[in-house]
DNA sequence: GCACAATGTGGACAGCGTCAACATGTGGCT
DNA sequence: AGCCACATGTTGACGCTGTCCACATTGTGC
């Protein structure tokens, strides 16, 4: 069979394939997306990259290494996301406020995503084994803390815990908007909440600063 | 075999078992803290209570009604942590003192349970589609909360937004330390920096308050 | 005592992850 | 060019899983 059969209506595989294992981590990112990070199987993977599952094997140690790598494609989509809503956030003339408005978008961002592509977000956090390539999404947030930290906001001996928390608020929120424990919302009101609740850790965290605006 | 060979050594499983729903889950929660969430299975499960696998259908309409009945004893052992930690806190003098000791104490008691039965506090958000018989987990803290409210600690205005930051601040909390997000630290330190975080939050609201005293 | 409902058993099927053996295309060496 | 080693893909098998079906056994209401 060396003869390709040039003419057939399908396009013709090629005999070793050649992007197998970039294949296999994006079919298995679209069936993270559609049925969340349980549905990720090697054998449908290998189905929808038109395979035989061992295949998968030559590239893969096995089913974790691929959700592993999976999970770092999505931490890449939420990382994007958070970097989105830096770009569109409106612009403060104060340090503070850029510095307040840097860390909210930040939050915005990540809880947004987790909303929106609840799949993913639930994926993102499968395997954390893998480091991510800079920026990541963390460092996104580190970076906005450290603008609060530079404004005078979060004294500086208590940064590392600032981080923590505000790391843990975000995260906290979005896990459990995401299974609905905050009662019965409609997307918008979850959105409102979470705004809300960024503000009210943005607030307390300015008792050094001048008395915050009220837009 | 009617005839039961009453002379064996071993005791003489009955007829029908009688207990086998309580024993599968009970079975199952134990399966859940050796392997997290995803060991739980129908046949592991039906296996250790000395069973047919399929005898369990009759008990659960398919393994995620298992799971979900595994979660509601998870989150029940996770309220039994609070309330312990709630049971042992020091009392305060004054109502704000009081109330700041009351919501910190049960903050510690959900972020320490999930870091010391890290499986079970997974398995306890595998399905929340069962309502927690009361005092659940969640009413332990919206209790301290209003606490903080009577105590002027919380702006009543600010109720909601409040409740859900420091639900998702604890929540959020356990689950990125339990991934190890946090950095290499061992037990100890990562219990002080829950500490830390949990107090900044209780310091920040309470800007009435008087200056936070560091033991 | 007898029919019926509840409960437990056994066998089967498809799907899964994974291993071992084999086939095929590719690149490097002489 | 020819050849051989290596990387990659295929086939078949094994044991595990959830779940369906038909059947056996036990407890209960009449």
């Amino acid at each position: 069979m060396t003869e390709r059969a040039a003419e057939s209506d399908e396009v013709a595989r090629p005999y070793h394939h050649g992007q197998l294992r970039e294949a296999l981590i994006s079919v298995s990112l679209q069936l993270a997306e559609e049925g969340g990070p349980e549905a990720i199987s090697i054998r449908e993977a290998a189905r929808r990259a038109g395979v035989a599952a061992n295949a998968a094997y030559r590239h893969f140690e096995d089913l974790n290494h691929l959700r592993g790598e999976v999970a770092l494609r999505a931490r890449a989509q939420l990382r994007d996301a958070m970097q989105a809503e830096l770009d569109a956030r409106p612009r403060r003339r104060t340090e503070a406020a850029r510095a307040k408005e840097q860390l909210s978008a930040v939050g915005r961002g990540y809880i947004r995503f987790a909303l929106q592509s609840p799949n993913l977000f639930r994926s993102a956090w499968m395997d954390c084994s893998m480091p991510d390539p800079e920026p990541s999404a963390w460092s996104l947030l580190l970076e906005a803390l450290d603008g609060c930290a530079a404004a005078g906001l979060i004294p500086s001996n208590e940064r590392e815990a600032a981080s923590a928390a505000a790391w843990s608020l975000v995260h906290g929120f979005a896990e459990l908007a995401l299974r609905g424990l905050f009662g019965p919302h409609d997307e918008a009101s979850i959105d409102r909440l979470g705004s809300k609740v960024l503000a009210l850790f943005l607030t307390n965290g300015t008792t050094a600063g001048p008395a915050p605006r009220r837009r």
